[in-house]
DNA sequence: ATAATAGTGTCTTTTAGACAATATCAC
DNA sequence: GTGATATTGTCTAAAAGACACTATTAT
């Protein structure tokens, strides 16, 4: 047999960040059919000379105004039903992104708004497609990549304190870690984190070390999940 | 904008398993063009009404004799590259199954001829499209999920001894594991193993136990690839 | 001074890994 | 018996987790 059907391919994202230490994803408000007005992830269909990736990269920017720079960006799974799609039979690759602190999203393209959203806010309500089961697939993953990976300071800006990155874990997560325990683990990983020299104070206090990430990207051992 | 261009959609198998103490994989001889008589993954196009894991399912029966059955099947990752395949667009959906030993394959459907290479050799070789990528994301998945999962236990007959689980992580790591250690360990992760009560003698040597897969998918903790 | 956060040190429990010793088979 | 494999036990070193203690700031 060589017949090969049409398909329609887009991509959708999940993106990630910490903020007022909650995990939160960035929505769209659809500006068209089907699910006009209904929050969804960001995404679209992919141009016929594009990477799927530059695809992920450039609905990003199109329709939220996130740059692609400071983001982690990597392939999360693929979702293909038939009827997923009202349309037609649709294939969507989701990507996967994990955000620094930004300022408030912009809307564009076919969006009609951007927010950013608590995940479990999100995950409650209702979203367009099977975005919701795309972004609790997302979540797991962030979810289990935290324990093996450095990704942790991708949701951190370039320069971190410990108790900056060991916020995005207990908010990942969703649980208190030992402050004391935590800085030793992160401290002595060689490679997890650059010393700068340099300390920042914030509140009261004894002004906290910063850092940057380091070339390690691989945890071994894990950190664990416990609180 | 709302053009949706048309795309090809396929599946292709990194199909895995455990043969003469070395991992193995599934490929076939294309019988059509492009690549015609190349080493492939097997896998051809999804059909309008199926879903994609339907299409890996039929595609890995059809091409190679091979049932879903006793198989492990799980997405790998997606590959859309411009130009990955000279006829058109095409976005393919890897699939890895985790396959037990099983009698040679047989050719079918689009396949002139199916047959287990050691991955080794299958990398080495020259293979269709870009599945050498594929193949190597297949394996290092493979490699990695045995760490902290009971995914091994896929390559074991339904029945199986410590020892035949070992062999299974020897081949796929490429180490040697302490047998006493290795023993003590998984005997001890609760729910990983099944006790039947029966042991087998295979040649000289204690008869081992016999055990089933276990209800516990999750290794915590991992268990490690040191040798 | 007091409260708050950053960071170090110490102790206990758990686990990994090395390896001795025992059990049960084929020959 | 010998040799092979299975299984249990013991020991040591490393790591996790609990938590006392010190350091440095804002107020």
């Amino acid at each position: 047999m060589t017949s090969h059907p049409p398909f329609a391919v887009t991509v959708d994202l999940v993106v990630l960040t910490v903020r007022a230490g909650a995990l939160h994803v960035l929505l769209v408000d659809r500006g068209e059919e089907p699910f006009l007005h209904s929050r969804a992830l960001p995404g679209g269909f992919v141009r016929p000379d594009e990477t799927l990736v530059d695809a992920a990269t450039r609905e990003l920017a199109e329709e939220t105004g996130v740059a692609a720079g400071p983001t982690h960006l990597e392939q999360l799974a693929t979702y293909g039903d038939p009827g997923r799609d009202p349309r037609m039979r649709t294939v969507s690759v989701a990507y996967l992104a994990f955000a620094p602190h930004l300022p408030e999203a912009r809307a564009g393209g076919d969006a009609a708004g951007a927010a950013w959203l608590p995940v479990d806010e999100a995950l409650a309500g209702d979203l367009a497609f099977d975005h919701a089961r795309i972004l609790a697939d997302g979540v797991e993953r962030a979810r289990a990549k935290l324990e093996y990976t450095s990704l942790a300071t991708a949701f951190c800006a370039p320069e971190f304190t410990v108790s900056q990155l060991r916020a995005v874990y207990e908010a990942v997560w969703g649980v208190t870690l030992d402050p004391r325990n935590f800085h030793r683990k992160v401290t002595s990983t060689p490679g997890l984190l650059a010393d700068t020299g340099r300390t920042v104070s914030d509140g009261p206090g004894r002004p906290a070390a910063v850092y940057r990430a380091g070339p390690t990207t691989a945890l071994h051992p894990p950190l664990t999940r416990e609180g």
